[in-house]
DNA sequence: ATTCCTTATTGAACACTGTTTAAAATATAA
DNA sequence: TTATATTTTAAACAGTGTTCAATAAGGAAT
């Protein structure tokens, strides 16, 4: 067949990175084909080709809008946010990072279980995205201990934000064998509450035992 | 053709899972096909079906494997260590996990990769060994908090566990963005130090505030 | 030994997958 | 009006997991 020109490439981006997402809002990312996500916006898979150069690519771009549609949610929870309670705010992000991956089970999964194919230059902008989840805390860590060096500010960021992925990981996929009276988010508070109670402790005491 | 019985069905299941997980020491899950694994074994598509009914399960019988692996190996690490400091050995335990999954990626992946479709009894089995690593810390933050009721030593046991598991899951994905300085044990450690010593110290005073 | 039945094994067929490619038709420029 | 460039797609290709009928060997009974 021929050109059409109903929609500029970008409009036709951004259609079918939406049809996407609103396939992971009811089923996961195995089931969705190449070809079916064409049949969705109405164009041949050969299209969708053209567009983004191959299906994995296609994907990554689905998983970079996910990315930022959480970055921008964090951001809301924090401007509009008491900033006098660091610690409460730090609970309040990873609440909110829980509550999307509840929300969006397969939409939030299909970000982590992209596979990247290494040496490509997109992966890094990819890259970059997930490591601006995991620094949104650092300013809040600096906040509960001023005195800290970069290094242990950078250590306990990181051992926050995988942690609290490590339990919503392991909450929607049904894997923490508990009793229904023990929530996810009971988890989630236990261990920063816990872990900054300790570390913010230990900053402040500047002991070396701990760190 | 015809039937070879140069193997049990026993043996044959055998020796699939183990040319799987070979495979899996140099190549991730998704390099593999039903059909080249057959290859690698001199048998047909069809006779690995009729021995896993179809390829998932045989995935499943893959990720068990890896269980029982990973499962004897804590085991033998707490039947051979100092039993006082129980403390110092769910460091151990965390260690050795991410051992594990650093020496073995991608068969480390493929157990938590495996999406298994829902409704079926053989998923409980699996459910489990995955519910036996989770369990493992329980007695140990017993000994730590003797006093301590069932629900808030199940609480700790799951936050601690996925919380290492989220350390590991992001260190093996090159996800941390941290100076080589800093390592991923360093985080592990941080993490137990620091959420048992205020947990240990919340549950000897018996306080209400954080639990 | 010979027949019968069961069991293991497989190749071919099927419907699907992502990707490549050449052809076709429209939009734009000259 | 012609020529060129740009979109779009159908068809072909090599791969996937699965189903199924055909086949041949093992074991049991005669």
């Amino acid at each position: 067949m021929a050109r059409r020109n109903d929609h500029t490439s970008q409009q036709l981006s951004d259609k079918i990175i939406a049809s996407a997402i609103e396939f992971l809002q009811h089923q996961p990312i195995r089931d969705l084909s190449l070809r079916a996500l064409a049949k969705s916006v109405g164009y041949s898979a050969g299209t969708l080709i053209n567009l983004f150069r191959n299906y994995n690519l296609l994907l990554l771009a689905v998983s970079g809008y996910t990315l930022d549609q959480i970055h921008q949610q964090l951001n809301d929870d924090v401007t509009k946010a008491n900033k006098d309670n660091a610690s409460q705010l730090i609970v309040s992000l990873a609440l909110e990072y829980l509550q999307f991956a509840s929300d969006h089970p397969y939409q939030w999964r299909q970000v982590f279980e992209h596979q990247l194919d290494s040496g490509l230059e997109i992966n890094l902008i990819h890259q970059h995205k997930i490591d601006r989840l995991f620094c949104k805390v650092e300013p809040l860590l600096k906040q509960l201990a001023p005195q800290a060096i970069e290094l242990d500010i950078i250590k306990a960021s990181r051992t926050l934000w995988a942690s609290v992925h490590g339990i919503c990981l392991m909450s929607i996929e049904d894997k923490l064998f508990m009793p229904t009276q023990v929530t996810s988010e009971a988890l989630i508070e236990s261990l920063i509450n816990h872990y900054l109670t300790s570390w913010v402790d230990n900053q402040t005491k500047e002991s070396f035992y701990v760190n």
